[in-house]
DNA sequence: TTTCATGTAACTTACAGTATTACATGAATT
DNA sequence: AATTCATGTAATACTGTAAGTTACATGAAA
């Protein structure tokens, strides 16, 4: 199953973002992310929807931060990408007539629930912030190493 | 994100199967489950390598079922599909070498991991055994209803 | 020998994330 | 005012995978 990996992603080009001073173009981010300038544009419209972020046209302009690091959590950012299913498996009919099915779904359905809720109740508790600190730990570890990609 | 049904299809072809005396043929699985006799013939043949079904051709051939209900769970036929992916949600690349891009595929993964491992010990408890009550429990409280699609 | 059913390869379809092109919009520089 | 830079967005193509389909080979029972 192809997985999504726009959370990856954006998280990626946000915590860029908060290393870097004034505002980053879409060129700039989609080099580092080895990407399309597009691609990032699309991304971050989502987050500008939230406030999460914030853009300016012509000189000078390109993206910014527009929430502290404390204050946005993974769950925020999935919910500004549109709140995309979290599992890759599904039932095969959602409202069978079947009760063999009904039974089927009922069951993993409850399973499902339980991995879902699991999942996006973790990325309530990671802000971005905490990401932010996990980097500058990595790289007083590993000292002199370039963290621009 | 489009979701891998195969399991759902294929408990619904099990469960159909104990309901049967004799073989059942992928032509008749196939009109129950409103799909085409190749797509269930390949997707017993995984379970027929793991030993959960028995398959036999010719006249008076067709699909039984190898095991007892209660001794087979959603987790050994998650295993007999191939064990897929169960998150629709992934890395953006899988050993970064960008330390920010690190961080965040630690945070990630960890919650990644534990939804996992919650929904699949979730399969390791259902039986196709306690699914088969289920089914026959709708059946009496929907007295006279048709189960066979 | 015919019929029935599985076994399997090859191909097509459907869909969503991703990538790319092209051009419009608007702001700062000159 | 013209140029340059950057976002905004529509349209299109690419990619991978589940699902569906076609075609034919294999083998067992009638």
């Amino acid at each position: 199953m192809k997985r999504d990996s726009r959370l990856s992603g954006v998280l990626h080009v946000l915590l860029h973002m908060a290393e870097i001073d004034g505002p980053a173009t879409s060129e700039s981010l989609a080099d580092m992310m080895q990407t399309n300038p597009v691609v990032i544009r699309r991304i971050l419209a989502g987050l500008r929807n939230q406030g999460l972020v914030r853009s300016e046209k012509g000189h000078g302009g390109g993206w910014r931060l527009a929430k502290d690091l404390e204050s946005v959590t993974l769950y925020d950012i999935h919910i500004a990408l549109g709140s995309p299913g979290v599992l890759a498996l599904g039932h095969r009919t959602e409202a069978p007539g079947c009760l063999i099915e009904q039974a089927v779904n009922n069951a993993m359905g409850e399973a499902f629930n339980a991995a879902e809720a699991l999942l996006l109740a973790r990325f309530r508790e990671i802000t971005l912030a905490s990401l932010s600190r996990d980097f500058h730990q990595r790289m007083q570890v590993c000292t002199g190493s370039d963290h621009t990609s």
